[in-house]
DNA sequence: ATGGCCTTTATCAAAGGA
């Protein structure tokens, strides 16, 4: 199973680049961040002729969330119990046993903004309702566009950002205690290229000079994580012409010990016949 | 050097993103 994630920054724009990129990359599920289309807007039977169901939540001109996956999703939820906010940020559902939770945090601003606040107070939200989650689902994937820098080496230049927004203490501590509940950040579940990063201001040339940040993360609860083969950053998604300044983030899971053995057995069966005259 | 770029909007300048 593959999941994914990428803020295309206007799915209206980025619609066939979405399109081209389902038919490359085959996932099964991929969450989108920052659609900015009304729900009347959006393009349903464009993505379902390349094969995809959509839920989605969206608002005019800024934030909006989507799923687009092969198969239909169930309990379907958007945003937060409890937590009223008209930005629409987050949304869910169950594909097959996994739960997958797609959120777009809030930016912040600035660490003295009155929106650095409200990050805080959402992030705070987010880590009460996936702690109850977390009972409910033992398969449970949190992914999307964190907007926080977790540690050191996910920022190209670290004291250059201290304190700053995206890479703040208060902000890498509410990342902190949602991983304490009990997730992992797959792409530290595998050796990874130095200076891996999900998003790069599209000004100062930084992506060809590669001064990003890694903000885009996939959580997987324990159980997912030891079903986990791969996370990967494409970073050639942000070559094309007229890039979002996020690339996708991939996970693949399924590799249970049940799945293994399947996939060993098919690969010693292909080998056997491929041997024979 | 405190900007640079991109997207959106009852555009043609300003806000927001990160």
């Amino acid at each position: 199973m593959k999941i994914a994630t990428w803020n295309v920054n206007s799915l209206k724009v980025r619609l066939p680049q979405v399109l081209e990129w389902l038919t490359l990359n085959q996932p099964d599920v991929l969450c989108l961040q920052e659609t900015k289309l009304q729900d009347e807007h959006f393009p349903v039977s464009e993505i379902a002729a390349a094969g995809y169901q959509t839920i989605y939540s969206g608002q005019k001109t800024y934030n909006g969330v989507a799923l687009l996956s092969r198969q239909p999703v169930s309990e379907v939820f958007t945003g937060m119990p409890g937590f009223e906010d008209p930005q629409k940020r987050l949304l869910g559902g169950v594909h097959d046993d996994v739960c997958v939770v797609c959120i777009y945090v809030p930016n912040g601003e600035h660490v003295t903004s009155e929106k650095y606040q409200y990050k805080l107070r959402w992030l705070a939200a987010l880590r009460e309702w996936l702690r109850e989650m977390l009972s409910r689902h033992r398969k449970l994937v949190v992914l999307g566009d964190f907007n926080i820098a977790p540690e050191d080496c996910d920022v190209h230049d670290s004291k250059l950002w201290e304190g700053k927004v995206l890479f703040s203490e208060l902000e890498r501590a509410a990342f902190r205690e949602v991983l304490d509940l009990g997730f992992i950040d797959s792409f530290r579940l595998f050796d990874q290229p130095e200076k891996s990063f999900t998003w790069w201001d599209y000004r100062m040339m930084a992506f060809r000079r590669n001064m990003g940040l890694r903000i885009d993360h996939i959580l997987l609860s324990r159980e997912l994580a030891g079903m986990c083969t791969a996370c990967v950053i494409d970073k050639a998604t942000r070559r094309l012409e007229r890039p979002s300044d996020h690339a996708p983030v991939i996970v693949e899971l399924g590799g249970s010990v049940q799945e293994k053995e399947r996939s060993a057995g098919s690969e010693a069966s292909i080998r056997v016949s491929a041997n024979e005259p």
